[in-house]
DNA sequence: CATGAATGAGAATTCATTCAT
DNA sequence: TATGAATGAATTCTCATTCAT
């Protein structure tokens, strides 16, 4: 009975501990960190205040462990397709549609990749979560360089750059002129120019 | 009957508006939004909270001014070296490295044109500002492809990528590997991913 | 699951509402609008502001239900009063001296309903509970009218003079001469007064 | 030359003391003490903040003679009305005639004379200033009384209740029924409600 | 002696964190 | 152990009063 009950316990600790995650993820999508509140975050779980601080020492490591999972899941795609088959020019460009389409369906939450948190804490985190994802295009230069498919060049810039090309690209909310661009047109177009950007032949 | 104002009086009370900017642009450069509270400002500026209030009607028009002028000083800078001489690819280089060495001064800086302010106030000046630097660079690329420079392309991606890229690359306070890139290099790198990027001959 | 919220709690909290209300009815009655802070409030209900902002979202909205209660009250006691039994007059009577002796109780609390408060929303909640005590009145003279024993006249004048001579002639805190009168005498006068005023049968 | 400068000033000084009292006057009129701030004041009257405080001492000492001002005023006008020709009933009724013209040219300044000021100096000055008009109805009604127009009474509460009656009639703002009395009808009605409150025969 | 910029205390409101129940 | 009411420091903004020029 106790040991029925421990581990249910756990179960329940571990569900918990997700939703609260999940729920943080949740309002900075919808409503960047001012939306993020705890009482909002721990209502939004269904859980007290006070519960959530059993789960989670303070608020700003709720958002470091929200943000490091974010960009863990992320790392983990883009790192699939970056070890994937084809040739580098593909999987950079599978890469970044992939990122991009992901980000365009809670188009808030790429904020939290650039925009200033609430908290220095976050902040560090965001710096290494931003770190982590250029990795992975690193990578990917490395392995187009090496193949010949792209120019020599400094691959610790280019990284950033792309990274910083698509995040702009996709966090800019809508454009102001009428000219509303499709999600198709706007993936590519942003594929497009990161390929041509890294020396890959295009369209080619 | 006055007492004639003083030229000294004057002085002073341009410089007081003039500091209080300078103190808010000093304190979102240090540590963003957040940092540049009221008080934070006005007590860096060598002022009052309540003189602060004599010249700025609230905190959102201050960050709104703050703002504006920043970024109506670059778009003056970008807009002279876009309507300058030489070919599109030329000035297009010369445009992303001159705002790239500014960004450099003030690395945090540039965060203002990205990061999420406070104040939907100063988020609509965010959003113009973002949209104005972006021009220079769609103007840029209209006259690459009308002179055959650059391939057929959608400027209003292409731009925004700019933008985004080269402000990633520099907004990153620390490189988090220790190889430290010169800044020279820095500024070059960005550019040639740009050049590239817009389907330019780089280094031709 | 949650734990069973106890019967002390829920008193608890209906009691500090009840309260806070009291504490600031208290402290308008003391020493007016003025001295009515959240702070001041909240101290003398024994909380800290923060807690005040659980059970009222803004100082205006509490004062709005401080009014209200207060001539919801008032409302209900003149109301049954003016649809009891007896003549007009009678009635008239009572309803005059009914209020007169519980204003007496708090004498500065009849300023709710003329001064002039900081806040417009209060200020909107004010006229209409001004409104609505001049409607009772409105009604006996109306029926005293009916009856023949009024002469006939604006009701809306008369009822608007009625609240004013017994709030005046009651708000005075301290008489200025050194001569007090008692305060059966005082409601008394008031109340002759205003049937006299109204064209009733005086003293027979 | 000393002479005559000294002169001039001392004409200046009075000029702009009147001149300040003048534009605080008009202020409480249009808006209520809320809109009298010092600078509002200061403004108005044409003159910078720190001359103000050379000719009087404080807000609160400003106002205090506003108020005192005002009523010697109205005092003045009632008094001469009230030891003026005619039977008690025909003063009195010019007497309330007279002050509520006044008071609906200008119908916030009726609040000085209730409304809470800022201020417990300026609040025992209102008090003062209500006792003062309260005086003159107070004769009226002792004259009524001695003549036999006017039945045995109270003079202390009638006098308070006719300041009452009238000051609520006028400062109610507009009636929230589409219904909107005249002018004249009110004066009329109010003086009406008065005379018949002291037992004067009306109309007969 | 006038000016009006500067002061600074005080007001309302928010929110991460704690703790009695 | 879970709850959520309570805390209290921090934030933006106002305004009577002062004082260098």
């Amino acid at each position: 009975m106790a040991y029925k009950r421990s581990t249910l316990m756990q179960e329940r600790l571990a569900d918990n501990r997700e939703r609260i995650l999940k729920a943080a993820r949740a309002l900075v999508a919808e409503g960047g960190f001012r939306q993020a509140s705890v009482t909002a975050v721990a209502q939004s779980a269904g859980l007290s205040t006070g519960a959530l601080y059993r789960y989670f020492p303070s608020k700003a490591e709720l958002f470091v462990e929200v943000l490091g999972a974010a960009v863990a899941h992320e790392v983990a795609i883009l790192g699939d397709i970056a070890r994937g088959d084809g040739s580098a020019t593909q999987r950079l460009r599978a890469a970044v549609e992939s990122f991009a389409r992901r980000a365009l369906q809670g188009p808030y939450l790429a904020y939290a990749f650039i925009a200033e948190p609430a908290d220095p804490e976050v902040e560090a985190a965001r710096l290494i979560a931003r770190a982590q994802i250029g990795d992975v295009f690193k990578k990917l230069l490395k392995d187009g360089i090496a193949s010949g498919e792209f120019p020599k060049q400094s691959v610790d810039i280019g990284a950033a750059c792309i990274v910083g090309a698509f995040t702009e690209a996709l966090v800019r909310p809508v454009a102001p002129t009428a000219k509303r661009v499709t999600e198709d047109k706007l993936v590519e177009g942003i594929a497009d120019f990161c390929l041509r950007a890294v020396g890959a032949r295009v369209g080619g």
